[in-house]
Order: C-alpha cells, then structure tokens, then sequence
DNA sequence: ATCCTGGAAGCATCA
DNA sequence: GATGATGCTTCCAGG
C-alpha cells in the first residue's frame, strides 16, 4: 500500500539520524587498516584488519570512533575534528548542549523534560517536534523542515563546517577502489561515501544523505538522517557521491536505470559509455551525487534547507574544497575509475555542481539524469582528487525527494553504525524468521529482483517483543556489512523498497547517512510482528563507492550483507529505546552464491581440546572435495595454527558436511581458546571464518553441552537474533556481560561492543540495548563534535555508559575499524573471526551463555564457565564488579599474557 | 508492460 | 609479462 508514509508517528525514533560521523569508513585504519583490509578481505574477508584492529583497537575504539565519522578525517586532517563538532552536539559531549542534537530533546527537553541527557543517550523524542522545535539543533532541524519527518533534525544540525573536516582526503578515496574503475558513474557512490557522517551531523546530513535516494520510492523518504551532516562537508565525497546516489534517488535511479538500458553502451563499456553521456556534465540531477556530496544533500531537501544549512561558511568551505567541479571530479577518483569516466564524458566535466551546493544551486543538473551526473563528473573530472571535494555543485538533485513525511529521523537516534542491543528490559527485537543465506543484490542497471526471502519460503519475519502500548511504533531496516567487524552499514549496498500486488508490508523509504533505511510500521494489532516482504537490495558498483573519499572498504568480495532492523521505543522517561538485531549473513553476489561454501550452522560450538568429535555443518556450496581448515589466529591476525580437519565425504551433501573436530595444538590450555575454521572449495573458495571454541582438556564436557545448547539455539535461532550460530559464540561473552539490558541508558562501553567487534560484530547482536540515548550516541556524535576527540573519549565513555549496554557502544562505526574497544577483548582470544558470527548476538542476551562464548574471553568465560577456566590465569577474574571496561582491559592484558604463554605452554 | 529471475557474456583484475 | 582463474556488471530471455 501506501508506502508512503505510514503513519509514523512522530514520534517514532525513526531517523536514526544520528548521523554520527562515524562511520567507519573511514575509520581508522584507515590507512594503514585499509590496505591491510583489503587485502585481508580479498582474500578471506578476514579480518585481519580486524585483528589489527585489535591490535589497535583500543585506541583506535576513539580513534574510530572518529574514524568513523569521518573518516576523512583520516584523510584529511584536521576535519576530523570538526565533524564531531556537528555531531558532537548529538552525541555526548554534545549531549548536554550540543547533544542535543542527538537528542532532541534534549535540548529542548526532552520530551519529557528531562533532560536531555547528559550522556550520551540518545533521545529519540519525536522527531518532528523535537527537529523542529528544537531546531536548536542545528540545521538538521531545519533540514527537517524540509523534509518532513525527518527526524533527524536535531540533532544534526550543525552544520558546522565540520564538514569541512569532514573531507576525507582524496587520499582517502578509496584506495581500493581501484578496482572497479569501470564504473563511472553510479552514483551509488556516491551514496554511500557517506555513511559515516550519518552521524556526524545530522545537520549536516542534510547534505549528505540528502542525497539519498530519496527517490527512491517513495519521495517521502525524507532522508532524514541527518546524515551526513558530518562530513558533508569532509565527505564532499560522501556526500557527493553519495549523494548521487542518494540523490539519485531512484529517480534518479531510475532514470538511469532505464538508462540502464544505456547498456547500450554494451556491457561493459559500460556504463560509461552510456551513462556517460549523460553523465556529463552535469546532469545534475542526478548528479548531485557527484556534486559534492556534501552539497548534494539531496535535492530538494535539502536543497531547502540546505540553504539553511549551508551556511555560508559551509559553503565557503565547500567551495574552497571543491574547486572546479571538474576538477573536483576527477581528482579524488581512482585512476581507474577515472579512465573510465573520462573517456566517456570527457566532457563531463563535472560541471558541477559548483559549490552551489545547497541544492538548489544548481540546477542544471536536474535535468540531467542524475546518475550520469554525479559519477561521471567525478570521473570525468578527473580526477582530481578532489573529487570530493566537492563541492561540487551542488547538485541538484533534482528531485527533490519528497520527503517523506514520516521520515524523520530523530536526530536523537542513533547513529547506523552504531551497535545496539537487541532487547532490553522487557522489550526484545527478534528476527523470527530468518531470510535466506543467498540473494542475489540488482545492479541500478537492472530491473529488481524483489524481495529477500525467506529460506523456508515466505520472507523474513521481524517482532518486536515486550511492547504493550498502543502506539505504532517504526522498525528501520537498512543493509548492513557481515564481516567480523561492528556491524555498520554497507556501503556496497542498500536496501531496495519493493512495492506491488506481491508486497503486503507497507514501507517508505528514508535516508540516513547515505544509507538507505526502509520503515515499516510495526503494528499493536499485529503483536508489533512484521513480514518483510518489501525489501530488496540494490548492489552500488564497486568503482562508485569506492571513489568516495571517505570510503575505505572496497567492494571486491564483499559480497555478504545482514538486514539490520531497529526500532526506537520511547520510553516513559521521555528517552527512547532502541535496539537492534541483525540477520544471518546474506550472500548478494550471483557468482559467489553459486561457487563459495557456506557455512549457515554448525552443530557445535566448543569442544575440548582433544576433538574428535563429529560437527556438523549445515550451509550451502558443500563439495566432498570441500576441505575444513581449523585455524588460531594471534591477535594480529596472523595464523598460529591451521589444521585440516577429516570431513567425511560420505556423508557430504551439497549443504551439510561432517567434519570431526581437530585435536587442538595445546592440549594443555586452562582456559578456553576460541578459534576459527573455514570450508574451502578450493583456492580462492572457502567460506568465511566460523568460531569454534577449544575448551580445556579437563573441562567437564558437560560444559560444552551447555554451549551446545545454546547454539543450536543460536542456530535455530536464527531467528530472533539473527545471529548466527556461529556468531554467536563470540558475542556470547558479550552478552554475557550484558547484564542488562534495561539500563540502557548508557551506553556502554565500547568495551564490549568490542568484542563484538572481534567478533564480529554483530552489532546486532548486540545485545543489549542501549540506550540510544545519548549515551550511545555519544560516541557516534562524539564526532561530531570534535571528532576524533570526542569519540575516543566517548570510546572511554562508552565504557562507562556501556554498563548495560555494552555491546552497542562499539560502533564507532566504522567499518574499518574495528571498535576499538572490542579489538583487545578479542584478541586475546581470537582473532577476528569472520563476519558472519556476528550475527548471533542476539543470545547474547543472557550472560549465561557464557560458555557458549567462545570468544570470549577467558573472563567471561571464566564467569560463566567456571571450569573452563581453570587455571590461574584466572585472574580475570578479578572483580567482577569492576567494570567491564575494567575487566576487559584485564582481560585483555591476561589474555595477552596467556597468550604467549598458554598457548605455548 | 512490468517485475522477477536465472544464466551468461564481456571485460577487468588477481594469482 | 603472459595466462588462466576469478570477480563484477550488464544483457538477454523466459516465466
């Protein structure tokens, strides 16, 4: 039906606007991680990088943090800061003041009244009101304004020039990008570029996300997010690109889509070719996207607003970065990329979007089909580095999104990358039906593929339990990454509305930080249950995203996604709820869901170090030839072990395989050692990395049953949590410590989203809840304000906030890398794992599980399993009552310590 | 006519 | 540097 908006009320948390900056991407590592990642996921996805960022992690949990946001900051110096500053005031420093922005309330009051929260929670309160209202915030609210719902206003706001900051460095670009030069334009690039910003600002994000697809369906989408408010500026590339897609939107899409047919270009020329001509220039429309992406803030949306938020020093900084949009085109893209892109529209010229930006600007773009515009300009363009810069013209977005009403993205809400526990209290978002492990993700050239379904048929089933209100309330679905590190949008691909006579589920569609989310209303009358059969995913070339400045993940092989839902529940106290649950992994890739193994299940978690028991593996791509590959990784991801287990090729069918569990390298352990195994099909076709835990010789194998069963609960699970099995394990410490969730309010600590991060994050999984509120935010926000600073200190913070929560602290989002935190839990243990597990927070819940864990570390394990860890190393131990943080540092250190020495031992 | 899909071509990149 | 294996993106065709 209607898409359109549904009713969401105002209130609704939609707009997770929390643009925080962080997105990840950028992330830390960047740099450094980057490459390495890239490298590592080219070849497992592993997470090496995650490993590494283990190592750094910590630190780097600030440092993502700020990462995060902008990453370009990473790139680019100094803007770092700034983008926090916008977010900052979301997030917690901010809280207070500034914080409000996230919250929106906060300044304003909350809703409540109360006040915002000092921490870093994040306040959903209505969007509408508080945006608007408030509009202290900063522009977000305005942006709102323009937009309908969006929420996001508040809290972004800001604009701040931190945008400026946001810039990522050409260098930023993707480095990988590499390789995909081809495509030209997409602007889906252009979309992404921004996730992180998403927190930052959402002010900013008007710019940013704006761009969104706004179009996409529904016009209402309203792209909240504050999006990527953050970097908008920084992100010009985000932003641009982004924003291309985004704003894009799918008309823009669309149009392009029936370019699509552009093909005409033949294949490969691709794109180019066809689009190009489009492209060129200008096409503003569309284009947008390339404009700076900043700018871009969407179209008309933004455009609105943008104005507002454009301030003039935005724009000032805008067009001091951008510089001739041609230029700025080219400069950030990849050589590549660029070739491409020149050679189709040489002309292109990236018209641009001259700093124009606010939307309005320019216009000409409109008319242009947007998707030629943005790639093509950048491409075009050359190159430059700039390409982000920028400033580009604003785009135009021609069309104005509409906006949808209901989008709102309250600014309080947090960031997308940010992790989130997925009950709290009474209240629990499971996924009760978990979507198949293969879809095949539409390029924008082609025509839908519908829906993501269900493996048993049907699609998947998302309930929210433990609500007893009457007021609808809004379940956010956006696409997120499924590799081992914090759960964070993906940037390669967004979640795609789909409408018709097949769809019953009423959805709109809205953009956050460059990231598409699709709100469904999740009904009273219909036990707060809903069916997912509105979904899709849209694949975003490769060579498009990672142009972006900020964008350091590279598309190649990066083909596994979640569907990540959340809902805001607002609770008495005027602050809201949120959480958060992801599904198993998804493969998008047509070639990879044919060819590479799939692990969905495995029959058992732990074992003692003897092995030789049997573990079944359930999942699909089994080949008797497939080989099972048990590996120890040191915590700088480096591999201390590898053992091929004995698969029994009788009983091997295409999706199950019995492999008989390993004797372990030290048979002498005292505490359990969490590992990773692999199905490989050959060279390059082995599935992602799965946990499995080594449990102490001595140890009762009663133990392990417990762990068994959690794990099949896990697995079973799938539904609620979505975790995986396998993940699971992982999380289970977390979770463990989780107490619980009902707290909330802070956030936790980035500690324990660590490990989730190790883990994987299944950020989803994350267990508990936080609060959004502030607190969570903060961290996302933190950014904002000031960037790295903030986030690390919210990194800290988190910690402390954390206490319940934990598991969403992490975030930083970004994707790079790793949460900072989570790194050292985890590398005590294990190394990183591989993305999948991730999922499975969702057992997390109990602390019990504990056993289950196997990441866990030894603490928690110790904890829980009292037996497993025996030995003295203990320590851990310690108190209990120190905080997790504390602990987790412990632990860290004793694992460390361990480590060298049990392992060996 | 459109939406979905499955399959595969063509080209780029990786090993 | 050459070559085959892989991966990505675009087309095509059928239901």
């Amino acid at each position: 039906m209607p898409s359109t908006s549904f009713p969401v009320p105002s209130k609704f948390p939609l707009g997770p606007p929390a643009a925080v900056c962080g997105s990840g991407e950028t992330l830390g590592p960047t740099p450094p991680t980057s490459g390495t990642m890239k490298a590592a996921e080219e070849e497992h996805y592993s997470y090496t990088s995650s490993s590494l960022s283990s190592a750094l992690p910590l630190p780097t949990a600030h440092t993502s943090l700020p990462a995060p946001c902008h990453d370009l900051q990473t790139s680019t110096p100094g803007i770092s800061a700034v983008p926090s500053a916008n977010h900052p005031s979301g997030y917690g420093g901010a809280v207070d003041s500034g914080a409000s922005g996230y919250f929106l309330s906060s300044s304003n009051a909350r809703p409540n009244g109360a006040p915002a929260l000092e921490s870093p929670r994040i306040e959903i309160t209505s969007y509408m009101g508080l945006h608007h209202g408030t509009s202290q915030f900063f522009h977000d609210v305005e942006v709102e304004d323009v937009l309908p719902s969006c929420k996001r206003s508040p809290s972004t706001a800001t604009l701040s020039l931190p945008s400026m900051e946001a810039y990522r460095d050409p260098s930023c670009l993707s480095p990988a990008s590499s390789l995909s030069s081809r495509s030209c334009n997409s602007e889906a690039s252009s979309y992404e570029s921004n996730y992180s910003y998403p927190y930052a600002s959402p002010q900013t994000s008007p710019w940013q996300s704006p761009c969104v697809s706004p179009k996409t369906t529904d016009p209402e989408e309203g792209f909240p997010r504050g999006l990527g408010a953050c970097h908008l500026l920084g992100s010009p590339r985000h932003s641009p690109s982004t924003s291309p897609r985004t704003s894009v939107t799918e008309e823009n899409w669309l149009g392009a889509r029936g370019s699509r047919p552009t093909s005409p270009c033949n294949k490969r020329k691709y794109s180019l070719n066809g689009r190009q001509p489009s492209c060129s220039p200008h096409h503003s429309p569309t284009p947008s996207p390339h404009g700076s992406p900043r700018v871009s803030v969407t179209e008309d949306t933004w455009l609105g607003n943008s104005t507002q938020y454009t301030s003039s020093a935005i724009v000032a900084a805008i067009n001091a970065l951008t510089t001739d949009s041609s230029l700025d085109l080219g400069d950030g893209i990849p050589v590549k990329s660029r070739k491409t892109a020149l050679e189709h529209s040489p002309s292109v010229a990236l018209k641009v979007e001259p700093a124009g930006e606010d939307l309005g600007t320019t216009p000409p773009t409109s008319d242009f089909p947007p998707e030629d515009f943005t790639f093509q300009h950048l491409r075009k363009g050359a190159f430059c580095e700039q390409y982000l810069s920028v400033p580009q013209p604003p785009y135009q977005w021609p069309k104005p999104k509409s906006l949808t009403p209901a989008s709102y993205m309250s600014p309080s809400l947090p960031a997308l990358d940010w992790q989130l526990p997925s009950h709290s209290g009474p209240f629990e978002l499971r996924i009760e039906v978990q979507p198949k492990s293969h879809h095949r993700a539409h390029y924008e050239t082609e025509g839908s593929r519908g829906a993501v379904k269900a493996s048993a048929g049907g699609h998947p089933i998302v309930q929210l339990h433990g609500y007893l209100e009457s007021e609808p309330l809004t379940l956010q679905l956006f696409i997120g990454t499924a590799d081992d590190r914090l759960l964070r949008p993906h940037a390669f691909y967004q979640v795609h509305r789909i409408t018709g006579k097949t769809v019953s589920t009423t959805s709109h569609e809205a953009i956050l930080s460059n990231t598409k989310v699709l709100e469904i209303p999740l009904l009273p009358e219909n036990n707060m249950r809903a069916t997912i059969d509105c979904a899709g995913i849209l694949k975003l070339r490769n060579s498009d995203i990672e142009l972006r400045k900020g964008e350091t993940d590279i598309g190649r092989k990066n083909t596994r996604v979640r569907l990540v839902f959340r809902v805001h529940v607002p609770q008495p106290n005027g602050r809201t709820l949120s959480l958060q649950v992801a599904s198993n992994p998804i493969e998008c890739s047509q070639r990879s869901a044919q060819e590479l193994p799939l692990v969905e299940k495995q029959s058992t978690d732990s074992y003692p170090v003897i092995g030789g028991k049997k573990m079944v593996l359930s999942g699909h791509n089994f080949l008797q030839d497939s080989k099972v590959i048990f590996v120890e990784k040191a915590p700088d991801g480096h591999h201390v072990w590898e053992m091929e287990a004995k698969t029994d090729r009788d009983l091997c069918k295409p999706n199950s395989l019995v492999v008989e569990i390993p004797p372990f390298r030290n048979q002498r352990i005292t505490s359990p050692v969490q590992v990773s195994f692999y199905v490989c099909n050959g060279k390059r076709k082995r599935s992602q990395y799965q946990h499995f835990t080594y449990l102490p010789a001595n140890v009762p194998i009663i133990k392990t049953e417990p762990t068994d069963d959690y794990e099949p609960a896990l697995t079973c699970g799938t539904m609620s949590q979505g975790l995986s099995p396998l993940p699971r394990p992982y999380y289970s410490p977390q979770l463990t410590m989780l107490p619980d969730p009902s707290s909330c309010l802070v956030a936790g600590f980035a500690s324990y989203p660590q490990r989730s991060t190790m883990m994987s994050t299944p950020p989803s999984s994350s267990p508990k809840l936080h609060d959004l509120s502030s607190a969570a935010y903060t961290k996302g926000i933190a950014s904002p304000g000031h960037g790295h600073l903030e986030l690390q200190p919210q990194a800290a913070e988190a910690p402390t906030i954390q206490e319940v929560p934990r598991p969403m602290a992490v975030q930083p989002g970004s994707p790079k890398q790793p949460p900072p935190v989570l790194l050292q839990p985890q590398s005590s243990a294990h190394p990183p794992t591989t993305g999948q597990q991730q999922h499975q927070s969702p057992k997390v819940r109990r602390n019990e599980s504990p056993v289950t864990g196997p990441l866990s570390l030894p603490e928690v394990r110790e904890d829980s399993n009292h037996n497993l860890a025996p030995i003295p190393v203990t320590i851990k131990r310690e108190p209990e009552e120190l905080d997790q943080l504390y602990l987790d540092d412990v632990n860290e250190i004793i694992r460390n310590d361990l480590s060298s020495t049990n392992p060996h031992s």
